[in-house]
DNA sequence: CATGAATGAGCATTCATTCAT
DNA sequence: CATGAATGAATGCTCATTCAT
């Protein structure tokens, strides 16, 4: 049986291999083209993007485009959610140390408005792009969530809260991706939306002053 | 009857009546052909919206949309600008008769998000369509910096005050326009508004007790 | 009444004969299409016909073809029974004084052979393209009905008849269109077909020995 | 390894037994994709059936269709000419014992449509797909020249009476594949077919009288 | 001004074929 | 030989815009 074994591996591993190579090829040429969509996005805007920008800045065949997603809208839904979920993933990161709800959301509000803002390409394409990710709308609404059962939040409802802070950061990315914006306007948003959610005035104000961490895992940059 | 005006003294009214029944023909035509683009773009939505369907909802040539509309984003920028301005005016002169900008502001929300909720063709196109008239912009920013000259309102900036005004409405009004909402829900969103913008929760509470006016020049209602 | 009358038409007539005019356009061009589309096919056969040869052919724009047609196979088949109708009412004119079911279906299988004989382009788009149109069905199946009933024939059903007839015909096209067939070749199969539907031989015989009549309206020509 | 064999005496007898087994496994490859494709032709059609189809249905990689076959037409002629050769050979089997060419054909042409009427994807395929085997056509030619010889036909060509036979088949087996026919249209078909060669009448009813003989060496059944 | 036929650039999509592994 | 990712020419189709009537 050793002997049998030992033969096997051998008459396997190129099919092996090949298998392999091929799952790495597709993920590697997937992420070109979704990373290409991103960065085509940022600079065209979703209307006015075609699959030819997509191709070309992917540096692939139409056919390829083809393989791996149907359509124009899908490929941007993956960019989408890609880009949001990674940010969310690295911010999620950042917060898992915090317990407090309110801790957690404020923290997450200003780590995604400094990524608005400092990255305007990411933030032109969010902007631009409708459909949140269930990565996203899942962190947020738990966190209100949690925060009005301890008494940290005062809002009507769920949906009012998560539609003020939602609508607010996304009108300010708007704003963000168009021009350029005084420095202290993310924290202004910030404690707009804060107050929206019945957060205590000093409370805001001290956290404010204090600086929002740095990411030890920053999330992935799109080249201008 | 050419034969009959040309025998009389008043020979220039025929012109004159001719240009009147030209002129408002014109408008007339006009006015269908924004209907219409109003119509169509709340059934397919911005993107899906083709000149075919503007010509054929309003029952007009091709060639006669392009007398009156150089290209499909002229149309639907007047559409909305027309639609906007309409509600708009339609509340102004309601407002007209208040002077405080806190009451202003809330009236003008409550209102506007009423129209939002019963009207859900304006509601589903207003919410589609990203820009927003000057006249809207004009009026929101004005109330705001009276109002906090005033001290009634207590925000960091007019921009960001601005943005979580016009950012939670347009989110509210994108869920509007897809599902159901409960019944409270525009008043839920008109009281997170307005803390936060920093207004006092006593006063909010008891404003929206208080029914909002009924609108007495009523505006323009798109047909479903 | 008549001042009226005589005003009407002057004002009418711009657009009277415009619409007209229109008419008499969209027709011909319709008319082109379909030429175009039976040369064509007469010559690159139906599969491999594609709509930039139709509208080279036919000296039209690409988005004049989707005026008239939604797909290739619209236009084969609007092709294919504008040429079959054509002869076919041809035959008709000529047939229209025999009242013989016999005579009659004698006659029209002589003249289909002859015009598939002399018009190689045609018979090769008929013989290629499967859809008889009901004008051909309906005179087939009519005569063999009537001289059944007449006991001019005798076969099992009017279906295996008519199968009998339009198969071997059928067949008979498609090696006329290939090759160089014997001048007797269609009275061969006029004759095999007779005697399938069981005709007396000896009738079969005179019948075919008396020259076709010609026809006085001529079928459209394709050229070549 | 191929040190091994030098030694041994039976140096060939490894290098035969692989090589007929690779011989083995390149039959069955190619007839999975013959069958494939007779399958996926019977299904869509054939200008519908793409290499996608064809690959997915034998179970096999794209490259290894090509290994195979050069192209699309040439699986399509290749499967075609087997399954008609394929049921031919059965028929021929069936019709070794009978001498009398009119028994042969009578015989042969029943059991074809026997099978296209109990086999419609067989049907299907054959009668979509228009070029017949050689063996198809020499069997079929040389009966009719030897019956003729004897006296059992009377036609006045043997293209008119091939054209004849083969036109009306492939018409019936349209109209099997499409809908269901009657119980005896089968043999109505026969029949027709039979007068049209010149067959007594007497004969023909006394013929079909007698069931055809049941196939004792079946052939391949295209699973639905 | 109104009309609607005609236009053709522009875009999406398919699919036979190749080739490195 | 088998595999399947990649290719890109070929093709279908749309739709904003023009212009003769």
């Amino acid at each position: 049986m050793s002997k049998e074994k030992s033969r096997t591996p051998r008459a396997a591993r190129p099919t092996a291999n090949r298998a392999k190579a091929d799952e790495a090829r597709r993920s590697l040429t997937r992420g070109r083209i979704l990373a290409a969509a991103v960065h085509v996005v940022a600079e065209k805007g979703v209307t006015d993007a075609v699959i030819e920008d997509f191709i070309k800045a992917a540096g692939v065949a139409r056919g390829t485009f083809y393989n791996y997603f149907k359509s124009t809208e899908e490929v941007l839904q993956a960019a989408a959610q890609s880009l949001e979920d990674d940010l969310m993933l690295s911010i999620e990161g950042e917060l898992a140390s915090l317990d407090d709800p309110l801790e957690r959301l404020t923290t997450g509000v200003r780590l995604w408005l400094r990524k608005a803002r400092t990255d305007r390409a990411w933030c032109a394409f969010v902007a631009r792009y409708r459909h949140h990710g269930e990565l996203v709308e899942a962190t947020v609404t738990s966190d209100l969530r949690e925060g009005r059962k301890l008494g940290k939040f005062a809002f009507p409802s769920v949906a009012a809260a998560r539609d003020l802070l939602v609508g607010t950061i996304r009108e300010a990315m708007g704003r963000m991706s168009e021009g350029t914006v005084g420095a202290g306007y993310a924290d202004e948003i910030a404690a707009v939306v804060l107050r929206g959610l019945g957060v205590d005035d000093d409370w805001i104000r001290s956290a404010l002053a204090r600086p929002a961490p740095a990411m030890r895992r920053p999330s992935r940059t799109v080249r201008q």
